[in-house]
RNA sequence: GUGGGUGUAGCUCAGCCGGUAGAGCACUUGGUUGUGGUCCAAGAUGUCGCGGGUUCAAGUCCCGUCACUCACCCCA
């Protein structure tokens, strides 16, 4: 019997033994940007609704038509973050992060972020990134050091099918007049009344329409790739370079545009083809005017989002091949504790915690079940060892310590019941 | 916002031309006095999404509604 209530429409939740593959990747992340010298930050999840105006664009479908927006009983318009990269460069600008040290602040934040559409496969209304960004720099080495941090993390986590696609949409010395060019040709194709408006307002989003009587129109249509200014074909070139020293395979990928308006030069997705429409499982690129765009300092800036909702699906879209997917889970149960009686009850519980202090998950029957019921609990706990405590083994001093996978069992010292396990566990 | 599909046990699903509810898995108990995972036996489990209509009779047909889901659009 569930309850009157379930979760809002579209919210993605996760429990075991989901969840822990969630968190478990997560974790896989954190050690990536670690390694990398990214610092953690923890951040508003709404934010005053002009950050994302400004910083993210009007004209973009995400904050057009997408944003939770609320009033506050100050009056104050907030907004539940849509994306992380605003708030993410409002904090660093906030806290003086820039002024502090070397260049660039390099930081990395996780959680949910909130955009009301309508779900589908991969599509939430609150859904899971992992960003991470590099602000302060224009040298393309920290362009390829963020893709190599997310190339990194998805090999780590087995996945095989990820492929990188690569594109530059030059900076504001080119792109005015390329789109300008753009504009003109698409205007004289014969295209449906929305897709004639979006060529006004944002006509590089056009390029990548999915729909196949679209795309044989868009046939000719000129390139950035053809029309980038010479300091952004040379950046341009530079990380391609060096993503090809770090031996990081991609696609270049003329058309691939991205829907938020701050992004400039180095453009990237990493797509995954067993995800059906939402393919994409994470973006990211260059912002070079982010930061003047709310009000700061001229800043340039790199990063990504990462889809952690997408992420988990291409993993279980994955382990459905024959390559298989190689990440696992750490055991939440090593050792499991059956007791008989209420003697050998209370003695265990204290064996547990032992073992528990030791580093060793452990866990056990409770509520003083039955030997078969709580070898049943034992099993089913996923634990390589069983202990099991009764009177007669208090007696001599021993523990039984059954290897649930092979079935031996063998008496153990009490007092020598925790080294022996974390010894045999770590072999 | 637009279109399609689906709602039956905890899960995955079957249920014909309308005749009063089924399978597999999971679960519980027993076969086993101090031993799970295999095997055998027995058992428990449902507002058939919800509301209305047609009918002697509706899980089944009709209308409405809600939810879920996939796709467009959008993007992680």
């Amino acid at each position: 019997m569930s309850s009157s209530f379930q979760a809002p429409k579209g919210v993605s939740e996760y429990v075991p033994p989901r969840a822990d593959l969630f968190y478990a990747i997560r974790e896989a992340f954190a050690e990536q940007a670690r390694l990398a010298g990214y610092g953690y930050l923890e951040l508003a999840v709404f934010e005053d609704t002009n950050l994302f105006k400004r910083g993210v664009g009007e004209s973009t479908d995400v904050v057009s038509k997408e944003m939770y927006t609320f009033e506050d009983r100050g009056g104050r318009s907030l907004t539940l973050r849509p994306e992380f990269t605003a708030t993410v460069l409002r904090s660093v600008l906030e806290n003086n992060l820039h002024k502090e040290g070397a260049l660039p602040v390099k930081v990395w934040t996780t959680g949910p972020a909130f955009r009301a559409e309508r779900p589908q496969k991969g599509r939430y209304r609150q859904f899971y990134q992992l960003d991470l960004e590099a602000i302060g720099s224009e040298d393309p080495q920290v362009d390829a050091e963020t893709i190599a941090i997310a190339s990194n993390w998805y090999r780590s986590l087995g996945l095989t099918g990820v492929r990188l696609l690569l594109n530059s949409l030059g900076c504001k010395e080119c792109r005015p007049a390329y789109r300008a060019l753009l504009q003109e040709f698409l205007r004289g194709l014969d295209l449906d009344e929305a897709t004639r408006e979006r060529i006004e307002i944002n006509p590089l989003r056009v390029l990548d329409d999915k729909r196949p009587q679209v795309r044989e129109r868009l046939a000719g249509a000129p390139l950035m790739a053809d029309h980038l200014c010479a300091a952004c074909k040379a950046h341009h070139d530079r990380v391609r370079e060096l993503l090809g020293d770090l031996g990081i395979g991609w696609e270049d990928t003329p058309t691939l545009v991205r829907g938020l308006d701050y992004y400039t030069r180095t453009t990237y997705e990493f797509d995954h083809p067993l995800l059906g429409a939402q393919s994409g499982i994470g973006g990211g690129g260059r912002y070079d005017g982010l930061s003047e765009d709310i009000g700061g300092p001229a800043l340039p800036g790199i990063g990504f989002g990462l889809g952690l909702d997408r992420t988990i699906l291409a993993l279980e879209a994955e382990s459905g091949t024959p390559q298989g997917a190689a990440f696992a889970v750490k055991p939440r149960c090593q050792v499991f504790g059956v007791a008989l009686g209420q003697d050998a009850e209370r003695r265990l519980f204290g064996l547990v915690a032992e073992l528990r202090g030791a580093g060793v998950a452990a866990d056990m029957a409770y509520g003083g079940k039955k030997l078969k019921g709580a070898m049943k609990d034992a099993d089913r706990s996923g634990a390589a060892y069983a202990v099991i405590l009764g009177e007669r083994d208090i007696a001599a001093g021993t523990a039984q310590v059954k290897d649930l996978a092979g079935g031996d069992q063998a008496a153990v010292p009490l007092t020598e019941l925790t080294s022996t396990l974390t010894e045999r566990l770590s072999r």
